[in-house]
DNA sequence: GAAGCCAATGCCATACAAAGAAAAAGAAAT
DNA sequence: ATTTCTTTTTCTTTGTATGGCATTGGCTTC
């Protein structure tokens, strides 16, 4: 088994990787963690959290509708509420192009 | 000519009736005059709002947009702008959430 | 020492609401 | 009818509570 094959099935990813990735800030992800049902990342036994591709989708979900679509957290709560088999349906498309998301930012890290 | 018909037929409407009519108060329908182009009343000469059936529907749909759906007022005003149903159709949704992502993905490439 | 945690606080824009003035609309008296 | 008084409706401007983070501080872990 190849090296890089091993890092591309990251499973989980910090705070700072996500928010490097998403350009956003950490205490923004935090903050938006604690308002979204649909963000809940794991911890480890430090508290850490650790956010897996789903996390990082819907992350990416809330991002557009407050930032782009103008909807108040509440009113993105209750948009993501209302629809969740749309988001699901994307799943699998988004899952994809993450892959190709992880591959570039093995390559960021690398290059540090 | 029945006299209800002459009701039907008024023109304008004054800020007090149509607060009346959708259970709002006067100076949030003032406050949104101010904020979004498609409620344009007309004036008599003491500057008074007169309002036509239209700028009323634009009301209605102000207030379902931001006290029911929960945009932000900038984010109605640019709902109203665009096409909505491009924004209601899920397929179209998922394909821009994936561009975007994709978007971000090169920005990252592209940043170091 | 860099990156993470949480809690508390600060901060600035948003989204109205209240204040105060002016005028229109009724009612009463002349 | 018209003057006077009162109440209601409207106006604009200013005030303010809340929302949505960002920052700071103190601590822990890698």
């Amino acid at each position: 088994m190849p090296y890089k094959e091993k890092e591309i099935e990251k499973l989980y990813y910090t705070i700072g990787e996500v928010a490097a990735m998403l350009k956003l800030n950490a205490s923004q992800i935090r903050f938006w963690d604690k308002q979204f049902e649909i963000i809940k990342p794991h911890k480890n036994k430090n508290g850490n959290r650790l956010f897996t591709t789903k996390d990082i989708e819907a992350i990416a979900k809330v991002n557009e509708l407050i930032n782009e679509k103008g909807f108040t957290i509440q009113g993105a709560r209750q948009y993501l509420e209302q629809s969740p088999e749309m988001f699901d349906d994307k799943r699998e498309q988004a899952i994809a192009y993450l892959r190709l998301l992880k591959e570039k930012l093995l390559g960021l890290k690398d290059a540090k």
